[in-house]
DNA sequence: ACAACCATGTAAGTAGTTACATGATTTA
DNA sequence: TAAATCATGTAACTACTTACATGGTTGT
């Protein structure tokens, strides 16, 4: 399980309150990890309870902002996660099986589908494109090994969001062309 | 959720049991989606309860083997499950999570787990690329619709799989690299 | 007859999602 | 003072994972 250690990184980072973390995550940090409010302030809760974290109220009683700082031993725990090994989550794209069943059935409305993709791909893209041109790109940006690193991270989600909006207009191609007729190449 | 939907796209290429699905799920049909013997049996019990598909047992009793096929509700339940909107699943790489960590506190083992990640996405890599000349580039190789979509969605795998052996190899070439002195660029 | 494997399944646990509740602060 | 929004939380549910159980078939 990822999301502790997550939540830890980003605390390091800068020390915040559990709904400033759900936007941070909704934004930069979340190209590769998502969260809602409702996970992560159960896993604040849950860390705390750890000692890898603590939280101070800044008003009293309910609905006051709290600010969460990491400890000694969330630093240990996250070093020592850091070097662990993990195989990749296997891969879940609901839209290949929709056009394989496409593939079986025909008759589907997936075109539809791609486009709505292409768009949101395009999107994604452009917004990352943005934060790096901002962060990474322009003159004075930070060139030390953190920034490397967090740029390197960034680069995997445009190169991704490039992938599928190159890939989404193939497959929109595809099913835009006339049907072939269903011959078999000559050996 | 679309393991119910894949499962019958599945059973409409070609009606087979339980264990016959997990395997080719293994192979694939799992490019895009993933899973276990005991989901897909439990997922078997549930539309066959719906009245998707039916499974007639070869032997009686236990440990005898069942067949599949899809019934008419099953393709319909398809066809329209097939042509719903459906956003993206969010990314959820661990991975990136171990490199902000990096970044953040340093003196981690990620560069071993890049190279582990790199040899992994090479394997597969090579076993895609080996599907595509055995089913889509040989001689006398189908190029119909369907051949064409399916030909589409290995793309989909060959490409994602070279993407990150690409990535991983820039991320060791950075990690390895002298660290830098902390300036920043002039403008 | 025993081992190895094939095939189906049960049970318990974890991670993530969706819907809702509640108090505090700001704005009209 | 009412509405909107900020901030924290609870509860119920769904999908997936891990570990184990059980019977049947094949090979030696």
């Amino acid at each position: 399980m990822s999301l502790p250690h997550a939540l830890l990184t980003a605390l390091l980072e800068h020390p915040c309150s559990g709904l400033e973390l759900a936007a941070r995550f909704e934004r930069s940090i979340g190209y590769f990890w998502h969260a809602t409010h409702q996970q992560i302030y159960r896993e604040l809760a849950r860390m705390e309870g750890e000692g890898w974290i603590s939280g101070e109220a800044a008003g009293e009683g309910r609905g006051g902002k709290k600010r969460y700082q990491v400890l000694a031993a969330g630093r240990r725990e996250l070093k020592a996660w850091a070097s662990r090994e993990q195989d990749p989550a296997p891969h879940r794209e609901a839209l290949m099986v929709r056009l394989r069943a496409e593939a079986v059935l025909g008759g589907t409305r997936v075109a539809d589908e791609l486009l709505r993709r292409l768009a949101l791909h395009q999107g994604q893209l452009a917004h990352y494109q943005a934060l790096e041109a901002r962060d990474f790109l322009a003159d004075g940006s930070p060139d030390d090994r953190a920034a490397r690193i967090q740029h390197l991270i960034l680069k995997a989600g445009i190169q991704v969001e490039q992938l599928w909006v190159d890939w989404c207009a193939e497959a929109l191609d595809l099913l835009a062309e006339p049907a072939p007729a269903a011959t078999k190449r000559r050996r």
